[in-house]
Parts: C-alpha cells; sequence; structure tokens
RNA sequence: GCGCCCGUAGCUCAACUGGAUAGAGCAACGCCCUUCUAAGGCGUAGGUUACAGGUUCGAUUCCUGUCGGGCGUACCA
C-alpha cells in the first residue's frame, strides 16, 4: 500500500519544478481520527517551494489520482498533512490475503538469502545459569526467531571456555568440598565457588571414585566432573525455555588451530602490537581508546580480548553475512576493541552486531533481592521457572526494551488474574479459540466466507491493527527489540 | 576523571526512530456488587517527558551543556 501512495504522490509531484525530490514518507497517524497512511510531503516542500504547506498540500491532493478500490479519502490536516483513509475493500483485500497463509503472516523476506549467527548465553560452565543469563538466552533466541521470521538462515551459538582461571578455581573449589565430604576437611580456597551445586558435585565424585582421587596430582578431574554436570545442567534448563543451541564453541580450539597465535601476529605486523612490561599491548589508543589493553599477560596467558578478537574473525571467516552478539552491559568493554581488532585483521565490523541489555534485578515481596554470585544467594533460571514457569519467564525477560533495567516481578508474574500481562494474552488468545471451535461447529469455511460484513468500526479497528504485525514484526527484528511484538500483542488484545 | 546506557503519571514501563491531543498496567480516589474480608464491574484524576539552551514548520525522540542513576574503565571473563 505504502507504495501505492507513494506512486501516486510522486506522480501527483511532477507538477512542480523542483531540483531534488525529497524523499516521500508513509506514516501511520497515532489517532485514527487522521486516517491510516499519512504524509508529510508538503511541509517538507514548504521552503524549497517557498509556499506554506496546506497550499502546497491542496495542489497535490489535486492533482491525485488513484483507484478508489483502495483509498476513500483523501484530506489535508494540521500544519500540512496529506492523510489517506483506506476504502474497506482494500481492507478485505488484505484480509483474504492474510487468511491465504495465516501461519504465514507477518513473516517477510527482508533478511532473505542472509545467513546469520548469533552468539548468546556464552556462559562458562562454572555454576548454574542465573535470571541475568535468562535475560541473554531469551532474547538470543527471540531475536533469532524474529530473524528467521524475516527470512534469514540463523545458527545459534553458544561459546564457552572451560580453561582458565575461572575453571581452576572451580576445580579446586570441588576438591575442598570432596575431601570434607570424605573428612579430609581442607582449607576452601579464596574466592571459590560457594554454592551448593559444587557439594553435589563432589558428592557425585565421592559416589563415583570413592576415596581414589586422594591422590589426585591437581584438579583437573574434579574441574572435569564439575564441567561435565555444569553443562548438563545448563543445557536442561535451556531445554526447558525452549531454546536449542545449533553449535558450541569452545576457545579452546582456537589455539589448537593456532588463530590466537595468528592473530597477534598479524596485528604485530600492522604495529598495532607490541610488547612491553613482559606482556603483549594492544593499540587500542589508535582507535580513540585512552590507553592501550593487554592482549597477552606476562604470564603468557592472553586476556578474553585477544581469543574474541580470533573468535570473531574466525565466526566472519565461516562466511555469515552478519554475526550478532548479546551480552550484559557489564561485557560491552570489550566490544569496541573487538571491532578495532577484527577491522585491523580486514574484517569489516558492519557485519558484527550488537544487542546490549542491562541488568535485571529480581522483586520479590514488594522488594528488591540482592544477588551475589559469589556469595551464592542468587536466583538461579530454573529456581525462576520453578516458581513462575517457562512461558512466563520468557515473556517477562521480552516485556521491556533491552536497553533498560529490567524489574521483574516474582509476585505479578505468578498472579493468575488480568493483572498479569501474559494471562491476559492468554485469555484473549483462549477467548478467540473458543469463538472459533463454536462457529466452525456451525458453519462450513470451505465455502467463501463473506468478509464484507465486518463492518462494525470495532472490526474495522481490528482489521487494522492486525495489519500492523508485519511492520511490527519487521521492526522488531530489525532493531532487535522483541519488546515490539509484545507491546503490539497487548494492542491488539485491547 | 573518561566511555557506554538510562532519566516519561506515585511505582513498573510504552510511544511504530522527527509528527498532530505522550499511552498501558499496578497504586490512588469515586460509585456499583457483596453478610464481612478478598476478588470483580464501571468511572475519575494523575505530566513543564530531570533541567537549560540549540537545530526546524514540528522534539520524549537529534545536537551541546548541567544535574541524577546504572554499568564499565584490570596483566578477571
Amino acid at each position: 500500500m505504502n507504495d501505492y501512495l507513494i506512486e501516486i504522490i510522486g506522480a501527483a509531484l511532477s507538477q512542480f519544478e523542483l531540483d531534488e525530490t525529497p524523499e516521500i514518507r508513509i506514516e501511520e497517524p497515532k489517532s485514527p481520527e487522521h486516517g491510516d497512511a499519512s504524509t508529510n510531503i508538503a511541509m517538507m516542500l514548504a521552503k524549497p517551494l517557498k509556499n506554506n504547506p496546506r497550499a502546497i498540500a491542496q495542489q497535490i491532493v489535486d492533482a491525485l489520482v488513484f483507484d478508489d478500490a483502495n483509498i476513500a479519502a483523501v484530506e489535508i490536516a494540521g500544519p500540512g498533512f496529506i492523510n489517506f483513509r483506506f476504502a474497506q475493500k482494500f481492507l478485505f483485500k488484505k484480509l483474504a490475503d492474510m487468511m491465504e497463509a495465516p501461519e504465514k503472516f507477518g513473516s517477510s523476506d527482508t533478511h532473505k538469502n542472509q545467513k546469520i549467527l548469533i552468539e548468546f548465553v556464552s556462559a562458562n560452565p562454572t555454576g548454574p545459569l542465573t535470571v541475568g543469563h535468562g535475560r541473554n538466552a531469551v532474547l538470543g533466541d527471540t531475536v533469532a526467531r524474529l530473524l528467521e521470521w524475516t527470512g534469514a538462515k540463523v545458527d545459534r551459538e553458544y561459546y564457552f571456555n572451560d580453561a582458565g582461571r575461572q575453571m581452576r578455581v572451580l576445580g579446586e573449589s570441588v576438591r575442598a568440598r570432596y575431601l570434607e565430604l570424605l573428612g579430609k576437611g581442607s582449607e576452601f580456597p579464596e574466592g571459590g565457588y560457594e554454592g551448593e551445586y559444587i557439594r553435589d558435585i563432589a558428592q557425585a565424585l565421592v559416589d563415583e571414585k570413592g576415596e581414589d582421587l586422594l591422590e589426585a596430582k591437581n584438579e583437573d578431574p574434579f574441574k572435569e566432573k564439575a564441567q561435565q554436570e555444569i553443562f548438563a545442567d545448563i543445557s536442561a534448563t535451556l531445554e526447558r525455555m525452549d531454546i536449542k543451541m545449533d553449535s558450541f564453541f569452545n576457545e579452546h580450539t582456537l589455539y589448537e588451530d593456532g588463530k590466537i597465535e595468528e592473530t597477534v601476529g598479524k596485528l604485530r605486523e600492522l604495529g598495532l602490537a607490541y610488547d612491553k612490561d613482559g606482556a603483549v599491548w594492544f593499540k587500542t589508543t589508535e582507535f580513540g581508546k585512552e590507553k592501550d589493553t593487554v592482549l597477552v599477560k606476562s604470564t603468557g596467558e592472553p586476556t578474553y580480548r585477544l581469543p574474541d578478537i580470533a573468535y570473531h574473525a574466525n565466526k566472519l571467516d565461516r562466511g555469515f553475512d552478519l554475526c550478532v552478539d548479546v551480552f550484559g552491559a557489564d561485557h560491552i568493554a570489550t566490544y569496541p576493541d573487538v571491532l578495532s581488532g577484527i577491522k585491523s585483521l580486514g574484517y569489516n565490523p558492519e557485519k558484527v552486531d550488537v544487542v546490549v541489555y542491562q541488568f535485571v534485578t529480581i522483586v520479590k515481596d514488594g522488594k528488591p533481592f540482592k544477588m551475589s554470585t559469589r556469595k551464592a544467594n542468587f536466583v538461579t533460571l530454573d529456581e525462576l521457572m520453578d516458581e513462575v514457569g517457562a512461558d512466563i519467564t520468557r515473556f517477562f525477560f521480552l516485556m521491556r526494551s533491552p536497553n533498560t533495567h529490567l524489574e521483574f516481578d516474582i509476585a505479578q508474574a505468578k498472579e493468575a488474574g488480568e493483572k498479569n500481562p501474559v494471562f491476559y494474552l492468554q485469555y484473549a488468545h483462549a477467548r478467540i479459540a473458543s469463538i472459533l471451535r463454536k462457529v466452525t461447529e456451525e458453519y462450513d469455511f470451505s465455502e467463501k466466507v463473506e468478509l464484507n460484513l465486518l463492518d462494525h468500526p470495532t472490526e474495522i479497528t481490528l482489521i487494522k491493527t492486525m495489519l500492523k504485525f508485519p511492520k511490527t514484526v519487521g521492526n522488531a527484528a530489525r532493531l532487535r527489540e522483541p519488546h515490539h511484538v509484545i507491546t503490539f500483542l497487548n494492542e491488539l488484545a485491547s
């Protein structure tokens, strides 16, 4: 429809002698009094034509030639808007189109033929997923679905690292609990993981191996067991949320392939990496940063930045047209460095897109619930789902724009009445389903349906609202902001 | 200090990326229903969009500055 409007307006504009035709933009007015579509073109032309907008609008309208099967009325309003009212015939035609393939309604091909990799969750296997990971997981999965709906081929990838300091501490923590369980009480490592799940893993080891591990030379067997158990736990949690990963990428492989070395080497050649104080530094000052950053510590161990750069290069090497990363606000600092890195290596940084989300606060009994991972009084994603269910959990995580802080009110989520936005929508769905069931008992829909009977103002409004769905999906996908869909559903249901 | 994000009704958040009269849900207030409590129904009120400038026909939206909050600013991830 917009294309049609642009076409007829464009034709009407030919009466003016313009050096440069401004872009004709079609908008949907907020208020139904202002019609179904609107353009500000007359206001845009006020300056070049040195005439007042309303007069220009009048000239355009006078020259407008249109098919009255599409448009019922054209009005000039306000400072110079030209408003169009769609003909009912047009709406019914759209409605009929929609009913041709209802399950595809809203999908589009704006990302057709695009291969997109979306990386999310990416929690290292040091403990159960928390609510923070939950927002990440749901956001990532939903953005993936939106991209699929707009025609893309999407791969979901989980990036993790089972080496490194964190995992060592994890192994030590398990070992300490293991010794404790066998009555050989040792000191608990400083900064170790205190969560109850560590004890469970240790218990599993005691059950399996008895005292065999007392003589273990290092924490490796403990680490391995922990990783295995925790990963199983994470996978189960994701599955519970109906999230399926296509691939898991272990940071390890970057070392095995020599990609880490290669990356440093290339950066050195480019003069962007240098040695100082026994460490290798990345000249981030070249990219507008205040300080250079460390790529490889003096211990020889890389910081996370280096593998991140190598990983993104790897993703782009795999031929994806777009790589989307989902991560929390606390990780934002590495992002510019990664972009600088891959740009230096000759990749197009525009192929990397980041969805950043702000933190989640759990509100319990009307008060924010303070969480600390180290003290293990965090709320796990599983606990949250135990409390309110998987669907509601997903919904609440999507309800808000990613870049605002999210308050997850447990009481509201558990509320079974209309106060709970999830139930509000579910009721709407249930009632429609019930009407459909009743109606299909009495009527035969294989016959042609007389859509013209749907001429009550509320029915027209409903049709118009429904027709906004494809645009909503498009926006949500493009902006990677799933909450637009929820906002839409609320409008539809009300 | 510097960087990113945010500041909208009492609270939690929308506002289709620059449009016309800034919208929902809680909470509040009023009425209806009710043996009481709870729930429910109808309705009302609630705003200088943090503040000050700027850009233009038009700003919650873009730019600058100020104030306030969150997150970073590690040879942690």
